[in-house]
DNA sequence: AATAATGACAACCGCCTCGCA
DNA sequence: ATGCGAGGCGGTTGTCATTAT
């Protein structure tokens, strides 16, 4: 890695020889790219989509004299280069509608990123594959299975949704969301090297903090969900959620959540899991499991 | 200090759908 | 009707930094 105005950005060296896929042809040998982009590439391609717009992935790849693939290209300016892109922690009511989407559609990962506005579907697949489906096997079932669907609904979803209530009336007391260590603070930073974008796009925890805090309105809809980092607020109204999604009620199950006790005996109390196995949790509510600051790690 | 294990995320792959000739 | 290319999507792998031993 190297720093280009602060970016953490990946040096050209850094994509090793293997990486480049030869390919030949009779009348033009031409090499395919893989691996990471450097720093030159994107701004090849960034630069090429300004003058020329996006689309036509292929063709973009030749014209713009990129050895890499339309694919490749496509994926490396959604995923990564365009603008409004967000990246960061995911905040806790990012978490929130990503479970509560997730529960709902499954990997439906493209359609749970519409509802998480600069969050990309492969952000949050990432998400749920490192984070969820890593608790759902420290609880020793399948992600999919009832003990770890009625863990959700019943524990984590409540206790996010009382977290970001302290936030929203200045308590905020368990931020930054996750357990971050200096490795994921240092991916806070934009990765976009074109400097026209880095004002706009740089997010901490912190400034997350401070947005949630000067919220007025605790959240329990969807559309409160939508108050960015940076100060940036893009609410929609529960009517343009609608106009959306029109089969996305959403309010009302928020509000169920929200009014739903956080009962620690839950899961003791029925035969979802056992007395050992809840104590292999790591304590359970009180535990370590749930105590601290960090709710999924 | 060295090495192994782990976490996070970028990138690739294969399959599918859709539009067009 | 059909073949083909482009683009989208979900699953998987690769890479690198960090943490643990």
């Amino acid at each position: 890695m190297e720093t280009i105005n602060g970016l953490m950005v990946c040096s050209p060296s850094s994509a090793s020889s293997k990486q480049v896929a030869a390919r030949s042809s009779e009348e033009e040998p031409t090499e395919v790219r893989r691996g990471p982009w450097t720093v030159e590439e994107d701004l090849v391609l960034i630069n090429y989509i300004e003058n020329h717009g996006e689309g036509r992935w292929n063709s973009l790849a030749h014209s713009s004299g990129l050895k890499r693939t339309g694919k490749s290209c496509r994926l490396r300016w959604l995923n990564y280069l365009r603008p409004n892109v967000r990246r960061g922690n995911i905040t806790p009511e990012e978490q929130l509608l990503i479970l509560q989407l997730h529960s709902r559609w499954g990997n439906r990962w493209s359609k749970i990123s519409q509802y998480l506005p600069g969050r990309t579907d492969n952000e949050i697949k990432n998400y749920w594959r490192t984070r969820v489906q890593k608790h759902a096997k420290q609880l020793r079932c399948d992600v999919n299975s009832k003990k770890f669907q009625d863990a959700m609904h019943y524990l984590w979803m409540p206790r996010l949704l009382e977290r970001i209530r302290a936030a929203s009336t200045g308590s905020c007391p368990s931020l930054p969301v996750s357990s971050t260590s200096s490795s994921n603070d240092q991916r806070l930073v934009h990765p976009n090297p074109n400097p026209s974008h880095l004002e706009e796009q740089y997010s901490s925890s912190e400034s997350a903090c401070r947005t949630m805090v000067s919220s007025p309105v605790p959240v329990l809809s969807v559309s409160d969900c939508y108050s960015f980092q940076d100060g940036e607020t893009n609410s929609i109204s529960d009517e343009q959620r609608a106009a959306v999604a029109p089969e996305f009620d959403v309010h009302d199950e928020w509000t169920h959540i929200a009014t739903s006790p956080i009962d620690a005996n839950y899961f003791n109390q029925g035969s979802v899991v056992d007395a050992d196995e809840y104590g292999s949790w790591g304590g359970g509510i009180g535990g370590s499991f749930w105590n601290g600051d960090d709710i999924w790690l």
